[in-house]
DNA sequence: TAAAGTTATAAGGTATACCTTATAAAAAGA
DNA sequence: TCTTTTTATAAGGTATACCTTATAACTTTA
C-alpha cells in the first residue's frame, strides 16, 4: 500500500483535501466543495475525479460526491502526517508563524520522502502524544472528533483539528488560544456564536468559525 | 533582482546546472554538457536555452554555448545556498547520509521559500564560515578554487566543492575523507591518478575524479 | 409535475516541458 | 579543401492539468 511516496504531486493533493474537507469518511464529498478548496472550475474537477476513480483512489458517486477508498486514504494520512512534521519543525524548530508554517508545509510535503520525515519526527521527539502541537496521524487516527459548532454545552475536550484550513481561520484561532492541543470548555451556545473557556479565558466564537473547529469530547 | 522565489522550477534547475557545470564564468558551456548532465536530447536544451536567453537569465552563443548573465548568476547562488544549506540540515541533524542528502536537497531547495531557508541558517549556526561542511554561497563566492586537477604539485588547500556532483561521485570523495571544507596537500601528480594527504593519510585520486573536486588553495 | 438549480459531459483550447525525425548551417579534423 | 561531426532549427507529437462554452442529465424545490 503506497503512503505517499512517488505518487504525484496534483493527485496527493487532491486526496488530501477530500480527507481534510470530508465531513465523515463514508458521506460523498460534493465536487463541488473541491472546486471551492481549489478555486477550479467544476468541470477541471470533475476531469481530476474521473482520473482519480480510474486509478482507483477513490470511489465517484455521480452527483453526489467522493469517498477515499483505502488507497487513496492511505495516501492522505501519510501525506497529513509529513504536512504535520513540517509544520512542527517551522513553527518549533525555525519560528516560523503558524499561519505562515500552514502554507510552507503544503510544499515541503510533497518535497521530502517518507524517510526524511520520519528521521525529521525522531527530531521532534515523535510528537505522536502532541506536547502542544498538532494531532500527527501515526498510521490510523487515534481520536474520534466533533464539530465545536455540534459539541453539546458543558462539554469537555482537546482541540484535534481544523479542518477545512486556511490563512485565515487559523490567524483567527491563534489569537484565540484554540491551537490543536488545547483543553476547552463550552460554556455557552447561542445562535450566532459559541463561548468556549481557555485556561481560565472565555472566549466567543462565531458559528462559522465554530464549524471548523474540532475537539475530542473527553 | 530575484534570489530565486518565484522562479520556475525548471528555470532555477537549469540556472544552477550551469552554475554547477561551467568551467569558468566567462567561458560559454555547451549545450551538449547540459544535455548530458539533465538526460534531455539536445533539441529540448536548445529549446530551453533560447527561452532562458530570451527571458534575460542567459546570454547565448551560437555554436558555442551558455553564460550567466547577473541575474541567472543571482538565482543560480540563492539555489545553491538553499541547497547546501538542506544538505547540512539533512545530514547534520537528521543523519541522512551525505550521498542521499544532495539528492534530496534538490527537491527541498525549490520547496522552501528564501525566508524559511535563513532561518534554518540561523538553526544551523549559519555555516558560511563552514565548520566542517560544505562551502555556503553567502550571497557571492568568497573564494577563488581551482580544479584539483590542475592543482600544481605541493599546492596545499581547502576542498570547495566537487562539481559537477553525482551520487557515485560523492560516495568516492566520502570514502576518501575528502568532503568539502578538509585540508589537503598535493604530495604526486601521475598519468592516471594524483596522490593527495588528507590528515596523515595518503590517497589516491583517479584523474576523473581530480576533475570534479575544487580546492582553494591557500 | 414543472421549473429552477446542480452536476455531468462533450468539444476545443492553453501552457509547460519534454520527445522524435529531418534538414540546414557551422565548426573541426583529415 | 573536403568530409565528418557538431550544433541549430523546423515541424509535428506527447502528457499533465488547467481553461471556456455549450449541452445534457439528474436533483431539488416550488
Amino acid at each position: 500500500m503506497e503512503s505517499g511516496v512517488g505518487v504525484r504531486e496534483c493527485i496527493e493533493d487532491y486526496l488530501g483535501a477530500i480527507y481534510r474537507l470530508r465531513v465523515a469518511p463514508e458521506s460523498p464529498l460534493p465536487l463541488s466543495a473541491l472546486g471551492e478548496y481549489f478555486g477550479f472550475s467544476p468541470v477541471s474537477i470533475h476531469e481530476m475525479v474521473q482520473k482519480l476513480s480510474q486509478q482507483g483512489w477513490i470511489h465517484y458517486y455521480p452527483y453526489r460526491g467522493v469517498t477515499l477508498n483505502a488507497r487513496g486514504e492511505a495516501v492522505a494520512l501519510a501525506l497529513l502526517r509529513r504536512h504535520r512534521l513540517w509544520e512542527r519543525f517551522l513553527t518549533d524548530m525555525l519560528d516560523v508563524p503558524w499561519a505562515e508554517a500552514h502554507e510552507i508545509a503544503g510544499t515541503l510535503e510533497h518535497a521530502a520522502p517518507e524517510s526524511v520525515t520520519e528521521r525529521l519526527s525522531a527530531l521532534l521527539g515523535d510528537p505522536v502524544s502532541c506536547p502542544h502541537g498538532v494531532p500527527i496521524p501515526p498510521s490510523k487516527r487515534t481520536y474520534i472528533d466533533t464539530c465545536l459548532r455540534q459539541a453539546p454545552l458543558g462539554a469537555r475536550g482537546r482541540v484535534t483539528r481544523i479542518a477545512p484550513e486556511s490563512g485565515d481561520i487559523l490567524r483567527d484561532v491563534q489569537g484565540w488560544g484554540l491551537l490543536p492541543g488545547r483543553q476547552i470548555t463550552v460554556v455557552e451556545k447561542h445562535e450566532a456564536d459559541i463561548i468556549v473557556q481557555v485556561e481560565e479565558r472565555l472566549v466567543s466564537i462565531p458559528v462559522e468559525s465554530a464549524n471548523v473547529i474540532w475537539i475530542e469530547v473527553l
